[in-house]
RNA sequence: GGAGAAGUGGCAGAGUGGUCGAUUGCGGCAGUCUUGAAAACUGUUGAGGGUCAUACCUCCGGGGGUUCGAAUCCCUCCUUCUCCGCCA
């Protein structure tokens, strides 16, 4: 969410920033906002006042009972009637005009940083860098959901017998190049200075809210009725709520938190090639790195992050490469976004692996998330996270582009992990 | 799940209807003293709204109510603790 007073000193800024994102109630809103928050101030002052009026009559009742004047505090008494009637009816409104604000808050995205490129889809985005070369696959090369049946190492046909589509059930080797994974992951994670986190995997509203996936992508989290509780989309949610209402030290920045999770999303998504195997899953796996930076240090900080993940990647041996997102393709909280993706032999295509993002004090912002500066004041810090990384796709690309004749090769970095060479 | 108790500022802990946004201690910060540090002493130390700055307003787990007036009384929800039951 943006900040009010942000948008009311800043608004040509603002609403510039979001013609890039596309948003395009930008201008009708904005406006809105600013005159519902003039109305705002003028009914708070008016209610202030009575409210003040209303306080001094009371503490000279009490001083008149004490003096025993009773008949007096009679007559004071008598004043407030009218008081109280008005101050209630300011008091609604003020709850209602905070609402209405509130409501349109929340439909506006982030204003994307000044690097961030125009554009549409992601056809738009830009290309940073590419790393590694494409493998040549030998003949009968075979995207991996054959390579999952034929190596028995994961069966979908199972979990749509337990669960539905896309809750795969992984066996075997299979199982177990996940637990390694995980377990590189998050060693090179928490080797790189960050803490590891093992947060539930259920949040409670507030936290949907805070982060930003209630209210309006609720229908993409799995909901607990009985109990109020959502299905964590990504570690993300607990993870950056723990620092919910929270008023740091200027030392104790920047925090570096990471954490592995399993993650559930509802999204239907489309049928065909691009969600077949584990292209798009209601159930994954993901290893998500967090940080709460100091504002002026946060754009250096996701610099760092984007090429920690790269160095994974580049350990792994997988052919990649670095995407800076343009304003129509980044998400909604975002203020820059760096995608990873990986280049799929079999299937030919580039599949996204990773996103690191600066929210800058978008998500701060509802979190009340801040920190006591060196000057003593209190502002929002920056939040920033990225994916380090999801495993079902880094799967996918290990199984294609490691496909011999022989069997499916593991990259070194993961053998003492596995322990095996070759899946076979 | 049943019975009882409790939730106050970074922490501990007073406060049971009137001048309490809250005594006090610890911690933090600044200063005095010291070559420096410790100790001691002095001062300072919650958040939000509002204002040029003051005033002023709100917040004592969350929400609602009683009252001229609520941290204090009532209702409700949440959480924690103790005992019982069940249990990985």
């Amino acid at each position: 969410m943006l900040q009010l007073n942000y948008i009311r000193d800043n608004k040509e800024e603002v609403l510039k920033r979001l013609a890039i994102k596309n948003f395009k109630d930008a201008e009708t809103i904005i406006n809105k906002v600013i005159e519902l928050d003039n109305d705002r101030r003028t009914t708070q002052k008016d209610c202030d006042a009575i409210k003040a009026e209303a306080n001094t009559i009371a503490k000279q009742i009490g001083e008149l009972m004490k003096a025993g004047k009773k008949e007096e505090a009679e007559i004071q008494k008598a004043k407030t009637a009218d008081l109280k009637l008005r101050e209630k009816n300011l008091d609604e409104a003020l709850k209602s005009i905070e609402e209405d604000i509130k409501n349109l808050l929340v439909q506006v995205p982030n204003t994307p940083s000044i690097k961030v490129p125009a554009g549409k889809t992601p056809d738009d985005n830009e290309v940073i860098s590419e790393h590694g070369a494409k493998v040549t696959l030998a003949q009968g090369a075979v995207p991996h959901w054959d390579l999952t049946t034929k190596y028995n190492l994961i069966d979908f046909e199972l979990g749509v017998k337990l669960t539905g589509a896309g809750f795969p059930v992984y066996k075997g080797k299979g199982a177990k190049l996940q637990r390694a994974l995980i377990n590189y992951f998050l060693d090179k994670a928490t080797t790189a200075g960050y803490i590891e986190i093992q947060p539930p995997i259920m949040v409670n509203e507030d936290s949907a809210y805070a982060t930003g996936q209630l209210p309006d992508k609720e229908g993409q989290m799995y909901h607990v009725q009985i109990d109020n509780l959502y299905l964590i989309p990504t570690a993300e949610v607990p993870i950056t709520n723990i620092y919910r209402d929270v008023i740091l030290k200027e030392s104790d920045l920047p925090i570096k938190n990471c954490g592995y999770t399993p993650c559930f999303r509802r999204e239907a998504g489309s049928y065909g090639k691009d969600v077949r195997g584990l292209n798009r899953l209601h159930q994954f796996d993901k290893i998500e790195i967090v940080q709460i930076a100091h504002p002026d240090k946060s754009y250096e900080t996701l610099e760092v992050m984007r090429d920690f993940v790269a160095g994974i990647l580049q350990e792994l041996e997988l052919p990649y490469r670095v995407l800076k997102l343009c304003g129509g393709d980044m998400s909604f909280a975002s203020a820059l976004t760096y995608d990873l993706e990986v280049w799929s032999a079999a299937q030919q295509r580039w599949l996204e692996v990773s996103s690191v993002s600066n929210f800058e004090t978008f998500q701060t912002n509802r979190l009340k998330c801040r920190f006591k500066g060196a000057d003593g004041k209190t502002q929002l810090a920056h939040s920033l996270n990225g994916s380090a990384l999801a495993l079902p796709r880094i799967v996918a690309s290990l199984l294609e582009n490691n496909q011999t004749p022989e069997g499916i090769k593991i990259p070194k970095v993961l053998i003492p992990y596995t322990g095996f060479e070759i899946i076979n």
